[in-house]
DNA sequence: GTGTATGGCGCG
DNA sequence: AAAGCGCGCCATACAC
């Protein structure tokens, strides 16, 4: 079914209020799949309005992953016609695409289309029928790849995940500011003056210049910093904390403390408090798909990089309970299953799969396993992660064989593809510059050198790439089948209707953050339990999508808490 | 003044 | 011990 307004799909002047109650209409009505060109223009609108949709498909993620994607069908260096309407998406890549020929597919969902918040920078609005035209190209290009299913369910869980960011934003995490400025006064001391330091920093700096003789050093400048430590008799070459933990002098201890309060103020001091705190939420803005593996960023606001310090601020509203879940190894367990490596499933089935590597006879420790296995993952090749990696290989020669194999694609410059089908980007042109001048009769030493380095480079790039970014779709998917069943959850218990005048997240639980390989739900705390069972039913239902009745196992970290940090392992 | 590069460090 | 992946943000330094 299709909705288009009588002057050709276009509510230019439309009422927000309105546009709102008739997506809430036909949400009760039809349950459809709305497709837009980006889910940044619409979902705050409707979540404005009290509105959820169900599922979307966002052309602009989709068009982005089909573009670059090597699984596509006649995936070949050609010029392809995407419209100029679409923004090139984040994780687009250099690769183009053939369009299939004929591509006649029943392209089903509804569309609806109205016009966005024009920024001064977007492209010309697309008309709805320009909207089907490249909803059906995309649907014809999915359905033309090499393993259709998966593409279609990378396609749902991307755009899923668009909505989900927009809700994240929208709910926002429980923040409680009170204990947040506990935290802060405790370490800092009390809040300083505009232009001040607080004075923990300022009796830290005082030892500091004390100890290295230098009364008018700044801490705060490397390179002045740098000069005085390495007059004080400090052999170190930067300032960086794991290189100055190895010297015996008694400026040391006192520079590192600095540091490390001068990074909780300048990153989540009272400052940042007050510019990203409001109402007692924290309100991030996710940006999905921001990353080349399929992970997602954030823009604004460091909710990815929430120090473990501050994480005692989270705390779940009176009444209320968090459920923090996060999988445990999750790529490892990627990994293993990808490759379908046989032995190291069956290191993937118990609850400690480096603790089975153990038992297994394969290296000697625990922290030996975890080392090499991410030493197998990210490429290294030298220190006790280098050493042990051999090792790891001749007990799971087919997961070896799967990295090693990405790493020596991406060292040639070509694509690597995840389970689903997202593909790396192309190394850039200065990638290739390196590499050609190499190749060149009049090469030098140091060209030679130097574009070995950037092939390697890219190497452990697209070896960790499949890896990540297969994860990445696990969790992607872990996380829609959260929100799914928080929907059936909370209109089982005759929570919130589609319209709930600007409270949508009143009365029923709902996802308040994510982390890669982890989520937070909010939850009425008599709901609590039930909220459980769903993430760990979608944590089962998401290695069952993507890998099958695959001999792995994804078990959850699962906690029901009021505060973030009780919940910390 | 605005922009970019770099070092450093937080997270997974 | 500080390599070996993916990010964002801050402060400083230096370009224009």
């Amino acid at each position: 079914m299709e909705l288009l307004d009588p002057d050709g799909g276009i509510h230019r002047e439309l009422d927000p209020a309105h546009v709102a109650s008739e997506v809430a209409r036909l949400e009760a009505e039809v349950a459809p799949r709305w497709v837009w060109r980006d889910t940044r223009e619409w979902a705050p609108v409707l979540l404005d309005a009290g509105v959820r949709v169900a599922r979307c498909h966002d052309l602009r993620l989709c068009g982005a992953i089909l573009a670059s994607s090597t699984a596509v069908a006649g995936a070949r260096p050609v010029v392809r016609d995407r419209p100029d309407w679409l923004p090139v998406g984040p994780a687009e890549g250099a690769l183009e695409t053939t369009v299939p020929a004929a591509a006649s597919v029943d392209h089903g969902p509804a569309l609806f289309e109205v016009e966005p918040e024009a920024g001064p920078e977007r492209a010309a609005r697309p008309s709805a029928a320009e909207l089907v035209v490249e909803h059906d190209r995309q649907v014809a290009l999915a359905e033309a790849s090499d393993r259709p299913s998966a593409m279609r369910l990378l396609l749902a869980a991307e755009s899923a995940g668009a909505l989900i960011a927009a809700e994240l934003h929208a709910a926002g995490l429980p923040w409680r500011r009170s204990v947040h400025e506990r935290v802060l006064e405790e370490a800092l001391g009390p809040r300083p003056p505009v232009g001040r330091k607080p004075a923990r920093m300022d009796e830290l700096a005082a030892r500091v210049r004390r100890e290295l003789e230098a009364p008018s050093l700044r801490l705060d400048s490397h390179a002045d910093l740098l000069r005085a430590l390495r007059a004080a008799g400090i052999g170190v070459d930067s300032t960086a904390k794991w290189e100055l933990r190895e010297h015996e002098h008694p400026a040391v201890a006192p520079l590192l403390a600095y540091k490390r309060l001068a990074r909780l103020l300048s990153a989540n001091g009272w400052a940042w408090l007050d510019e990203w705190v409001v109402d007692e939420r924290f309100r991030a803005d996710y940006v999905a798909g921001g990353t080349a593996t399929g992970r997602w960023a954030t823009s604004g606001g460091g909710a990815l990089q929430l120090p473990k310090a501050v994480r005692a601020a989270v705390v779940a509203d009176p009444g209320w309970s968090l459920v923090v879940a996060d999988a445990s190894q999750l790529e490892p367990r990627v990994l293993a299953a990808l490759a379908r490596d046989p032995a190291m499933a069956a290191a993937g089935r118990g609850r400690d799969m480096y603790r089975s590597i153990v038992d297994a006879g394969v290296v000697a420790t625990r922290d030996e396993a975890k080392v090499a296995l991410l030493g197998a993952m990210y490429g290294a090749t030298t220190g006790d992660s280098g050493r042990l990696v051999p090792q790891l290989g001749r007990a799971y020669p087919r997961a070896m064989a799967l990295v090693d194999r990405a790493a020596r694609d991406g060292e040639s410059g070509r694509q690597v593809t995840t389970l689903l089908g997202r593909s790396s980007p192309l190394p850039p042109p200065s990638w290739h510059a390196a590499q050609a001048a190499a190749s060149q009769p009049d090469a030098t030493a140091i060209d030679e050198r130097r574009a070995r380095s950037s092939a390697r480079d890219w190497g452990r790039f697209t070896r960790n790439f499949v890896v990540q970014g297969t994860a990445a779709e696990w969790a992607l998917c872990w996380l829609a089948g959260v929100r799914t069943r928080l929907t059936a959850l909370s209109s089982a218990a005759g929570g919130p209707p589609a319209v709930a005048s600007g409270a949508v997240f009143e009365r029923a639980p709902h996802l308040v953050y994510f982390l890669h390989d982890e989520l937070i739900v909010h939850t009425p705390s008599e709901m609590a339990e039930a909220v459980a069972d769903a993430v760990r039913e979608s944590a089962a239902e998401a290695g069952r999508l993507l890998f099958g009745e695959a001999p792995v196992e994804f078990p959850l970290d699962l906690t029901v808490s009021e505060s973030y940090a009780s919940a910390e392992p």
